[in-house]
DNA sequence: GCCGTTTTCGGCCCGACTGTTTTCAGTCG
């Protein structure tokens, strides 16, 4: 028997091994700079399209990524892999297993980890209770009392793993909190910032910004508001407080010529924060959340466009905030005009009650409709998914019949006939061509066996691809947030292969699902591969859900140019004609 | 550990708030 290969990882677990050394690096001392450089590597790896693995097989250099010198490229190679660093191994012999788990409780960071782990001996959430209950952790120099009580309700309150929530979710949450604050006295603008601004996936917390002259008032309204749970901070200017669904949420508030700079700040991210920062120093400038200072002379921070403009930067968009070249982008007049809502024409993936759609065919046409789409296509499900009533070709047939008749009845609006086929285990699809040949188009769908290994996953993608009817690959990875990962295959493979067939990849608008995600988009447009931004709504309302996925898109550099579905119909006929 | 329109060495974002302290360190965003 040959020795087993080391298992090379993937970019995730690369990622949380980084996190995991700048985490005992901290705590252990070490400075503070170079264990921001670790962490800000772990974030560039776990934000990559692309594996580590094949970016190393295709030669490629990583130190050409931001903040990832030589040292940190050669780790990173280490862990792709599957060897280990010399370094973790000895800090991890060194510091208990469970120690890092103390960062994440309220009010502990390093230096009081490494001072409860040397006093105490403390190195796990379970030895840190009993010593806080004991009442002996305010023994140690520098703890009393006082955040002896913040150590145990961050325990108590189950802090260590407060997952982050769904984007729409958090906006149900946030939307009803703003519009209470804009009821306080005095209250000028108001706004929700942070991730939510920049429209990520998912969001850890609310940021809101509002103006005041005074904010006494408005701090009051702030933490009376009925869903609040529990008050963690308040001072002058500034609170934090925890809803009772146990999100948290900032509020700052600040003079109306600083609402742009405070609004910026708190927007994040915080890449992009210190990128801008550093970029004012540079120029012998302060920036801080009340605005851009030469001296003690204000030059700009009344409102965003003012505060880029006198940095030197076009106004760059909150969904472009992440620190991965939109501030050179905005130095050189090269940022992209982001797609918009209302750059859409129509939505190219929406069920029936043929299917599993909750509404009937003229009703969801309706309703597309009056939201001011041109066109829907009707893409309910093939025979193969039975629990949701898919479509032979037979009752196919009459649906592209019936959808054709409803058409003599449209004005301005036309419904496109479609299926969303299922691609099967062997990368044939679930209905013959000379159905789908009538279809104006084709959606392939993987939806089950979604656990085969990598070459095979990606062999069946491109075979599905090969059917000269199929013109758009749906949810192309098929992540649930929170529920389910992707399924593993070489993306950056299926898009070549998309590309040279001139298919399209969906980036599917359900928010649990956000399929193409961001970083997939950007590698989208890179690639050259065309997108569809769509629903796959089962209902009326989510016909309404198009928004989430033009954000994603928008956070990948996407431009009108890059959707098919921002197209005038003839045009769009044309593109979804294969060769 | 990274990085350069001041720098290849010496910097590295900045302020609010809390709890512990008699003037400030640590945490947080």
């Amino acid at each position: 028997m040959r020795p087993e290969a080391p298992m090379p990882m993937v970019n995730a677990e690369i990622a949380a091994d980084l996190n995991k050394l700048a985490d005992l690096l901290d705590i252990e001392g070490a400075n503070p700079f170079r264990v921001r450089a670790y962490r800000r590597a772990a974030r560039v790896v776990q934000g990559l399209p692309r594996a580590v693995t094949d970016m190393l097989a295709a030669g490629e250099n990583l130190d050409a990524l931001p903040g990832i010198g030589p040292d940190l490229a050669a780790k990173i190679a280490t862990l792709a892999r599957g060897g280990e660093l010399p370094q973790l191994t000895k800090l991890e012999r060194a510091l208990p297993p469970g120690i890092a788990a103390l960062l994440a409780v309220p009010g502990l960071g390093p230096k009081r980890v490494h001072a409860l782990h040397t006093a105490l001996g403390i190195d796990s959430p379970e030895t840190l209770a009993a010593a806080a209950r004991a009442g002996t952790v305010r023994t140690v120099p520098g703890f009393g009392p006082g955040l002896e009580k913040t150590i145990l309700r961050g325990l108590a309150e189950g802090a260590l793993q407060q997952p982050r929530v769904r984007l729409d979710l958090a906006e149900q949450v946030a939307t009803p909190l703003l519009a209470w604050l804009r009821g306080a006295p005095g209250i000028g603008q108001a706004a929700l910032a942070g991730s939510l601004r920049r429209r990520r996936e998912t969001v850890g917390d609310l940021d809101i910004v509002a103006e005041a002259a005074v904010a006494g008032p408005i701090m009051d309204r702030f933490v009376a508001y009925a869903d609040v749970a529990r008050v963690i901070e308040r001072g002058p200017t500034r609170a934090t407080v925890r809803l009772r669904g146990g999100l948290q949420v900032d509020l700052r508030v600040v003079p109306e010529a600083s609402f742009g700079a405070a609004l910026c700040y708190f927007t994040g991210s915080r890449a992009h924060s210190i990128a801008l920062r550093r970029r004012a120093l540079a120029r012998g400038l302060k920036l801080n959340e009340y605005g851009l200072f030469s001296g003690r002379r204000g030059i700009a921070g009344r409102t965003e466009a003012e505060l880029y403009g006198a940095l030197g930067l076009a106004c760059i968009p909150p969904e472009l905030r992440e620190g991965e070249g939109e501030i050179e982008a905005a130095e050189t007049g090269r940022l992209p005009r982001l797609v918009a809502l209302s750059d859409l024409r129509g939505d190219l993936h929406v069920h029936t009650d043929t299917s599993d759609g909750g509404a009937r065919l003229a009703t969801m046409a309706a309703a597309a409709q009056a939201l001011g789409h041109a066109y829907i296509a009707v893409t309910d499900h093939s025979r193969s998914l039975g629990m949701a009533r898919g479509l032979d070709p037979d009752r196919l047939a009459r649906q592209i019949a019936a959808i054709a008749t409803l058409n003599t009845t449209l004005r301005d609006f036309t419904v496109l006939a479609g299926i969303e086929v299922d691609i099967l285990e062997d990368g044939r699809l679930d209905l013959p061509d000379d159905i789908l040949s009538r279809l104006d188009l084709v959606i392939a769908a993987i939806r089950s066996h979604f656990e085969l290994p990598p070459e095979r996953q990606t062999e069946r993608i491109l075979r599905a691809m090969d059917n000269r009817f199929v013109t758009i690959l749906a949810h192309p990875t098929g992540r649930m947030i929170g529920r389910r990962p992707a399924y593993a295959l070489d993306m950056e493979r299926v898009m070549r292969a998309a590309r040279e067939r001139n298919c399209c990849l969906e980036v599917n608008a359900q928010p649990e699902r956000l399929d193409l995600d961001d970083a997939h988009c950007r590698l989208a447009k890179e690639i050259g591969v065309k997108l569809a931004i769509s629903t796959d709504a089962h209902s009326t309302a989510e016909l309404g859900l198009l928004q989430y996925g033009i954000d994603q898109a928008r956070r990948g550099w996407i431009t009108a140019a890059d959707v098919v579905n921002s197209r005038p119909l003839p045009a769009l006929r044309a593109t979804l004609r294969r060769g």
